[in-house]
DNA sequence: AAGTCGCT
DNA sequence: CACT
């Protein structure tokens, strides 16, 4: 089974998911703590909400972002906008222990000069989940995907570049960062319904960050 | 009428 | 499966 590939993985190794893809496992283990609060105090003045996808159906997952961009979803598509619609306010500000730890998670993944402008904040509670999708609202897509788990573990699927390929199936705990670009950037990706559980620091909830470059290639959104 | 960052 |  898929599981035992991954049953005996040591902190800090990486882990091939793809030619451009990679699990850094624990890697934001030591950031984590100078990180959560910083994004406690994000999580305050942008409160987490369900958004409605296209279909108008709401999504399990709650969302909210930092950044000059954030990422919305309504019936009108997907999109990124430089204002929180909950509050009609700039997004926060990527805190800086976040925006390096991304910076530097690219790194190791083959991708020196990952800038992130947006970080799509995701709470997933008991029983939610999000079905496979793209992500392809980025106008840079030279620009990898970083994605950090915090909290209750889950099943990450990482599938290929049409939605009906096999994916395979990647656990994830606290502290584990999932980079994927390249060639890689397109693949279909989601997770499993997440069970039910306490984690130490965050409670009954998994959060995921996932930072991305929304704005224009090499440009300075800000 | 193909596709759904959907659900059962 | 049902909805857009």
């Amino acid at each position: 089974m898929s599981g035992d590939l991954f049953a005996g993985i040591a902190a800090g190794s990486r882990l091939q998911l793809g030619d451009q893809a990679w699990l850094l496992h624990g890697f934001a283990l030591a950031a984590a703590d100078a990180l959560l609060p910083a994004l406690k105090d994000v999580i305050q003045a942008a409160p987490f909400r369900h958004m409605c996808t296209p279909g108008g159906r709401a999504m399990s997952v709650a969302t909210t972002s930092c950044g000059t961009l954030g990422w919305v979803s309504d019936r009108g598509g997907y999109r990124y906008a430089r204002h929180d619609p909950a509050s009609g306010r700039d997004w926060p500000t990527m805190p800086a222990p976040m925006r390096e730890l991304a910076t530097a998670a690219a790194a190791a993944a083959g991708f020196p000069d990952f800038r992130p402008d947006a970080c799509l904040i995701n709470r997933y509670r008991p029983g939610t989940r999000l079905s496979l999708h793209q992500d392809r609202d980025e106008p840079d897509l030279g620009q990898p995907i970083v994605s950090v788990s915090l909290g209750l573990p889950a099943t990450f699927l990482f599938g290929g570049m049409a939605r009906s390929d096999r994916a395979v199936r990647v656990p994830l705990d606290h502290g584990d960062v999932v980079v994927w670009g390249g060639v890689d950037r397109l693949r279909f990706h989601g997770v499993l319904p997440v069970a039910p559980g306490v984690h130490p620091q965050l409670g009954a909830q998994r959060i995921n960050l996932t930072f991305r470059r929304a704005g224009p290639a090499g440009g300075t959104t800000a």
